[in-house]
DNA sequence: CAAATATAATAGTAATACTATTATAAATGA
DNA sequence: TCATTTATAATAGTATTACTATTATATTTG
């Protein structure tokens, strides 16, 4: 848990890890370099022994703060969907028009330059990648039905529900609005990973960002002007 | 390769496997039994050791078919998408209209219900589940661009390019036509995911099928009455 | 300064994802 | 028909993974 400009807290379900990373040092070091070795090697590759070598500390004392390296993985991915949390609604808060607060919702969850933050351990333009490539394989599971009950995804289907009420505030006759919500915040995920990796089926206008095809998808299917 | 209707063939890129599976018995109870034991088990715990259990034979010489879990996916998922191109081409062939086919398109993209079909050793229902829960971990990995250079992905990609074909005789001067398409194919998978596991973010009105949802989707943007 | 707590080091385990080698069975061809 | 090729099965072995358990050594705190 971590305070957001004295306001929102970044939440994350404390079964993800054993004993808090953020009440020590060696916590953060375990946390910000997780993020990097995760972004250079893959989360396939990725072994809390290497973590250790890396850090200068002992696998041993990795697992003290996390069971697995897929519990870590729900705390690093629901720090990310958190923190875009507090974005949506910080950045919306004081719109009265619920036009442009969805408009302003589909370009902070679709934009690909990452906005600088506060967390000094934490690399969000890093941590961003790591979602891109990585979250998938956190529900992806056999397990995804137990751990759905215990709270882990509900940072992620929080966020989706936001975005879904604010889809209904412009229309609210309208039937598909989680599907909708979850086509840009998952789609935009996906989109980013087809532009890096499969460029020869990637539009030449998503050269910059999703967020131009993510806004007029939305509005048209919405019947907005 | 195996021929449909003596007209398509389901055509995998030939890496895949060492020896090719449809030559003989053995192979096609690879196949057969591998699709049933992933879904049972998920990938992360399949092994070559368990199904070879299941077929009564030997990890080893399924070795001898495939040289890793990852080919075998890669070659399972191949066929998946070699099926679904050949559903869309052959049930769109003689339709004139661009929009009915488009419309016809998305149907056969995103409906739930599998149709039945002749091949005898792989059971296109389970292996839809298999495409819906494992195909991202297909390509969701560090050797992805060398593989997509080899051409592993490129039924997939045909594909989706097909899709946008269909968007872009219908408006050609829609500027996003490659992100539509898969924002349909892949979001289609993504949202049977959502519906069976996360269902607090899934729309009532999406019980039975995503396909509605998706057509109002495209044909709303593309600015189609 | 003693006790509690955090971290590090070491060792060990079952399973994974293979490779390599040899043995045996089945199919084919001269 | 019998020799040869080819397919399959059995066995063994490897480095790595994803851990658990135990003990030792620092560091902090009361």
């Amino acid at each position: 848990m971590e305070r957001l400009l004295s306001n929102i807290k970044i939440s994350i379900n404390e079964k993800c890890y054993l004993k808090d990373p953020e009440s020590s040092d060696l916590g953060k070091r375990i946390v910000e370099n997780s993020i990097i070795l995760i972004d250079e090697i893959g989360f396939d590759n990725f072994t809390f022994k290497k973590l250790g070598v890396k850090i200068g500390s002992n696998e041993s004392s990795i697992y003290r703060y996390f069971e697995s390296k897929h519990k870590l993985l729900l705390y690093l991915t629901s720090w990310y969907w958190s923190w875009m949390e507090y974005q949506l609604v910080f950045s919306t808060h004081s719109i009265p028009s619920p036009k442009l607060k969805l408009e302003i919702a589909i370009s902070i969850l679709t934009q690909t330059t990452v906005l600088d933050s506060n967390f000094s351990h934490i690399n969000e333009v890093v941590l961003k990648r790591i979602v891109i490539n990585e979250y998938s394989k956190s529900y992806l599971t056999k397990e995804v039905d137990l751990e759905n009950k215990e709270g882990y995804f509900s940072t992620y289907k929080r966020l989706v529900t936001r975005l879904k009420d604010f889809i209904l505030e412009l229309n609210n006759s309208y039937e598909f609005a989680f599907s909708l919500a979850s086509t840009v915040i998952d789609g935009a995920l996906h989109m980013q990973f087809i532009k890096d990796h499969f460029q020869s089926i990637s539009d030449k206008k998503m050269e910059k960002e999703p967020t131009e095809f993510y806004k007029e998808l939305v509005f048209k299917t919405l019947n907005i002007a």
